[in-house]
RNA sequence: GCGCCCAUCGUCUAUCGGUUAGGACACCAGGUUUUCAUCCUGGUAAGCGGGGUUCGAUUCCCCGUGGGCGCGCCA
């Protein structure tokens, strides 16, 4: 039987991390064993359902490129299923009326546990068993008609021909109660795998006041689709070997739920800018200053750069970039004046002898041909010249004509910066001191 | 309280009875013609405790301890 697996987030706000990993580790189960992926919006609570909360679930999986493969499934259309269904169990006699009081309403509808042990196989976990004393009755219908979540997610699985369902462990306990649903439906169980979850360094469910926790916000940050699959995948699972960074197509050839971990997995966000980090590095550089006119295009020198200077700069800082937003800082490649950081001026610049040393800098640089190794010359020529040891003047130089105290190297910097630019500047500090 | 689940460096993890317990992030030191980053090299750092089983346990079993989840006319 071929695989079918889904994902039923709520739409009811941001798409939360745990559940997008849910999403991937289905998806990548998917693909492994060449089945099908589906999506179902599960819309029934009408008060915090919301149509952009569909949209913004639908953009997460684009930008994370998880692909489902039959048109999504509305569970507000499916209300005659779990009426019938609900129907079909008061008939059965797997479930009765009853007015449980509380809503003043009448009677809702509850399902009668058949008043056995139940037990199940989990993919990660093992064999789970609960004993009958341990598990009651609970309601499937409210007494306003509405079916509630066991119901409908069970029925929804069961008309979508879900065989394996992939979701948190925090749904372990609802399982018993599902297969249960299943039996009594007379439709055929379909395998669990729990995944642990992602929590925080208190070990609670990772939530939005531990940082960054919606797909959104990830996006917003500068992290990259791919480097925030890849690490998401790590998260409960590895493939064995010391592997990390892997294409989509390793990882789906690698994935298997055996090989899912039980345990609870914390978030490290510095392990996810790491990563991004070597994502960004090896992107092509026209996709890179792609989205890195994004970010600029928000800042108020952001727009209208120079494009082959714009293009020069993103070549030779993208390997030192792990995030996008970091190119903030590029603005002394564009913007006169520059903006001096005290701190490295203090350090480097506001010092004894350092005017007659700049003003040899000026002399020698303006002679050269501003290639790379001219530069690199110039500037012996300069130190050889006041008797300087080699190199003590290139912090004093980088500060003199980018105003701060780090960056990219200093020789390729004036180089994309051109003749004309460096030399103003250097000019322009001098008159400084 | 009851039930279920979980437990290797600070963090993510490898190990399917025998290893100097490996890798990655982070951190520290050094190197890459003296910045920052990348990169390279090296280093610090782990089997929760107690019982078993076994020639031999991180690994299998039991009991503790710690943590998580569940026990709704929420999902």
């Amino acid at each position: 039987m071929s695989v079918r697996v889904r994902f039923a987030p709520s739409p009811t706000g941001q798409v939360h991390i745990g559940n997008i990993r849910a999403a991937i580790f289905n998806w990548l189960f998917a693909r492994h064993n060449g089945g099908q992926f589906l999506l179902r919006i599960e819309d029934t609570d009408r008060e915090r359902s919301t149509p952009e909360a569909v949209q913004t679930i639908l953009r997460a999986m684009e930008w994370l490129g998880i692909t489902f493969d039959e048109t999504p499934l509305y569970q507000s259309t499916q209300h005659d299923q779990h009426r019938q269904a609900a129907e079909k169990l008061l008939a059965s006699g797997h479930a009765y009326k009853e007015d449980k009081g509380g809503t003043g309403q009448g009677d809702c509808i509850l399902f009668r546990m058949p008043g056995t042990d139940i037990g199940f196989h989990d993919e990660i976990k093992g064999d789970l068993n609960k004993k009958a004393e341990d598990m009651k009755d609970f309601v499937i219908v409210r007494s306003n008609g509405t079916p509630v979540f066991h119901l409908a997610n069970v029925v929804d699985d069961i008309t979508q021909g879900i065989t394996h369902i992939i979701r948190g462990d925090d749904h372990v306990e609802n399982t018993f109660r599902h297969v249960a649903l299943y039996k009594a439906l007379g439709a055929p169980v379909p395998r669990y795998a729990h995944l642990p979850m992602i929590v925080n360094a208190q070990g609670k469910p990772y939530s939005k006041r531990d940082g960054a926790a919606y797909v959104g916000q990830f996006r917003d940050m500068g992290y990259s689709a791919d480097a925030l699959f890849n690490y998401l995948t790590l998260l409960g699972w590895s493939p064995g070997e010391d592997r990390e960074k892997m294409t989509r197509e390793e990882i789906i050839a690698a994935f298997t739920l055996d090989r899912v971990k039980s345990g609870p997995a914390q978030m490290d966000i510095r392990k996810l800018t790491h990563m991004n980090g070597l994502y960004l590095a090896e992107l092509p550089v026209a996709v890179f200053a792609e989205e890195v006119r994004r970010y600029l295009a928000k800042l108020d020198w952001g727009q209208n750069l120079e494009e082959s200077l714009f293009m020069s700069v993103c070549q030779l800082m993208q390997s030192r970039t792990p995030l996008y937003p970091q190119c903030e800082t590029w603005k002394y490649f564009f913007v006169d004046p520059i903006e001096y950081d005290e701190k490295a001026v203090q350090k480097t610049l506001a010092k004894e002898g350092i005017k007659p040393a700049l003003e040899a800098l000026r002399h020698h640089l303006a002679e050269c041909d501003f290639s790379e190794p001219g530069i690199q010359q110039a500037i012996r020529k300069a130190e050889a010249a006041l008797g300087s040891g080699e190199g003590k003047l290139n912090q004093p130089l980088r500060v003199a004509v980018t105003g701060v105290a780090i960056g990219a190297g200093i020789y390729e910097i004036l180089a994309i910066m051109g003749r004309t630019r460096s030399l103003a500047r250097l000019e322009t500090s001098i008159n400084r001191l």
